[in-house]
RNA sequence: GCGGUCGUGGCGAAGUGGUUAACGCACCGGAUUGUGGCUCCGGCAUUCGUGGGUUCAAGUCCCAUCGACCGCCCCA
């Protein structure tokens, strides 16, 4: 035996019982982008690192300590996205997507994500999201929309125990007014706090809040809030937000200490959690809000944008918490029982021929009996099983016999395949 | 980066230093010769993540190492 290796840690593979369920939760998902007129867009699993370190910004955790990034042969730095924005930011920029007539673009994507952790309930190396970018509209309706894509998202695969958490950051004078102050209060009593936001204060201020060390420090409860610090306008589009949310019966919390991670965000912030119990330590399923500046950072015109990216492993976390059993049809439409060297041949070619004509159909590949073929039949839960054996060859026929019944007919090769469309389009009609 | 728990067959799992490593599920064969589910009988780990050590004796004790899971930070 050779030498056995496993995954790379943080990586999973996902088996067919499980595929079988992201399969069904993945077209629901593409079905109500297509009801919310939302087109895909796939971008490279990698991107020049610099793309990351301008959007995302260099003092978040994503770009100093998470990203896989290495040089490729022609000495360039790339690294395999940790998020969605930055990438289909970079791509609308490219390709002048705003040149298109149809505004705004409304993307929506699946993507795999990278990010150098370590792995626990919910968190890989290697994760999948699911993710929605509008570009080219400030209307705070835009907002409400991209909200109700995640909550119905979340809604029609039946969770319940769901919180949205929403904040306005302000535009970039009431963010820059508001840090100011946070400086301002902290500042004082700088060495009290611990050293992690001894660093924030300077690079990135707003994360003091985020601080679960310095949680009970009596500067926290005392320390500005953003929402006092909110210009008239900024003030103005988070009250819109909130009233387009309304309007749709979208229950909502407002947190003024969700900031949010990453440098790009300013206006809507949003993050929806699980409060089922028996889900693991991390509660937060999706998470995004408005970039307002970030097309034009990266070369674009100035362009407005919104989005979110919501974790498919947590989405089915949460499901396996509230027990939702996605449906999963495993039974299988027919199963082909064949016996010795001439019947082998001709179930071969029928089993064929009955596939191009629709039909689903396997049979044994193991050399087994006939009592171990049925077997398996029995265990893929067929739904018919087809026999051939030495008899059925002599006249042209084979077997067709309804495992719920036992009941059994012969059937002529040459209407073999006509007869299971019917048989099984009949059974579709009962259920 | 820090902390905790744990590694026994395909899976679940017993085993509190002492002869041939329980049991359950799954799987394979047979009773059943052209018919599944039920039943009965039989089979299925030269070996306990890996390496080293202690001992007359190690799955069991010690050390190291690798790995998995969970938690902290942060987030999806």
């Amino acid at each position: 035996m050779g030498m056995k290796i496993n995954a790379p840690r943080g990586t999973a593979d996902l088996l067919p019982a499980e595929s079988a369920k992201w399969q069904f939760a993945e077209q629901k998902i593409k079905d109500i982008c297509r009801r919310y007129h939302y087109e895909e867009i796939r971008t490279p699993l990698f991107e020049h690192t610099e793309l990351f370190q301008r959007s995302v910004g260099d003092s978040t955790d994503i770009v100093q300590k998470e990203m896989y990034t290495f040089e490729d042969r022609g000495g360039r730095s790339l690294t395999l996205r940790p998020e969605g924005t930055a990438a289909v930011a970079r791509a609308f920029v490219q390709n002048k997507l705003y040149g298109d007539p149809n505004q705004p673009k409304k993307l929506y994507y699946f993507m795999q994500m990278f990010r150098y952790e370590r792995p626990q309930a919910g968190r890989m190396r290697q994760l999948n999201q699911f993710g929605v970018e509008v570009l080219g509209s400030e209307d705070p309706a835009v907002d409400a929309e991209v909200i109700d894509l995640a909550m119905t998202t979340y809604q029609e695969l039946g969770l319940k125990s769901l919180k949205l958490v929403i904040n306005s950051l302000g535009d970039q004078e009431s963010r820059q007014n508001y840090r100011d102050a946070l400086v301002a209060h902290f500042t004082p009593v700088a060495n009290e706090l611990c050293k992690d936001c001894q660093q924030r204060l300077t690079q990135n201020p707003l994360r003091i809040l985020d601080c679960k060390t310095d949680r009970t420090h009596p500067a926290m409860a005392a320390a500005p809030s953003i929402l006092d610090y909110l210009n008239d306008a900024s003030k103005q589009y988070f009250e819109q937000v909130k009233h387009y949310l309304n309007v749709i019966d979208i229950p909502y919390v407002v947190d003024p200490n969700l900031v949010r991670g990453l440098d790009y965000y300013n206006h809507t912030a949003f993050e929806i959690m699980s409060e089922s119990d028996g889900f693991g330590a991390i509660t937060t399923l999706a998470g995004g809000g408005r970039y307002n500046g970030l097309i034009e950072e990266l070369g674009g015109p100035n362009t407005p944008g919104i989005g979110f990216g919501m974790g498919l492993e947590r989405l089915m976390m949460a499901l396996d918490a509230e027990k939702i059993q996605l449906s999963t049809d495993k039974q299988l439409d027919c199963y082909m029982v064949a016996m010795g060297e001439q019947a082998e041949q001709k179930a071969f070619s029928l089993v064929r021929e009955l596939r191009s004509k629709g039909i689903q159909i396997d049979k044994d590949y193991q050399g087994k009996k006939m009592k171990g073929q049925f077997k398996n039949a029995d265990r893929l839960q067929a739904k018919y099983v087809l026999i051939l054996g030495e008899d059925e060859i002599e006249q042209g026929t084979v077997l067709v016999r309804t495992m719920e019944t036992g009941e059994q007919e012969a059937i002529n090769w040459d209407e073999i395949a006509e007869t299971m469309q019917e048989k099984l389009q009949g059974g579709k009609a009962d259920e």
